[in-house]
DNA sequence: CATATTAATCGTAATATTGCAATATAACAA
DNA sequence: TTGTTATATTGCAATATTACGATTAATATG
């Protein structure tokens, strides 16, 4: 089907699978790190950068702000994009969680 | 297209890419969670568990044993499953690493 | 042996994602 | 105003993912 069943899962199951997910494609990867690589953004320079259509850029932009990890503000007829640090701790935090489960006395296999 | 231009990134943008994926889906989360929370695990717990259907569990499964953070043993009529305690101590490094991104002096929007 | 149990695989339908060309929009410049 | 530049949106084609019923394969059990 392509339809996931959100419903049968939990609130934070569904959140950090869709914070996951936003990780889950290189090009979203690359634009974060060329955004922790430099200060000042703009969209035009991860296209060069990256390699894909302006579109294609533009649609992986909007998914990294829709999970809040980026914000952007208007500067003439640019947009500065940047990490928000807020978010970002938070959700650092939220996947340290997840990551740091107890690993110990599992190993029956 | 749905296909990813997987050749213009890094092997690490990709590999990383390709785990936070496999976290992307909130079924995969429960049964590494479900994993976690017992010793002993085989498949047919993990249908009644999350409720899905046991051909999806067992694609799940599978998925979570391609990127290595599982393995499973057979045990007669049953398959053991559990996590790579080895594999899961690497990725969580890996994650760490991305996750710990020096993020000061970035807020220019 | 025959039958039951368990999990993997196959086939398929429905939906999602990726990528791009074309177009729209918005702000600036002349 | 007209043109230019930068980004967003739309529409679409190709591929991927999710989910499940049906089947298969392997082992147990009677």
């Amino acid at each position: 089907m392509g339809i996931t069943k959100s419903e049968i899962f939990t609130r934070e199951q569904n959140q950090l699978a869709a914070l996951a997910k936003t990780f889950g494609h290189p090009a979203r990867l690359a634009i974060l790190q060329h955004l922790f690589s430099i200060k000042d953004c703009v969209c035009g320079d991860l296209v060069e950068e990256i390699g894909l259509a302006q579109a294609t850029i533009s649609q992986h932009l909007t998914a990294l702000k829709n999970v809040g990890l980026i914000k952007g503000s208007v500067a003439g007829t640019r947009v500065c994009y940047c990490i928000d640090t807020e978010k970002w701790t938070e959700m650092k935090h939220t996947m340290s969680a997840f990551l740091n489960q107890d690993v110990n006395s599992n190993d029956c296999c």
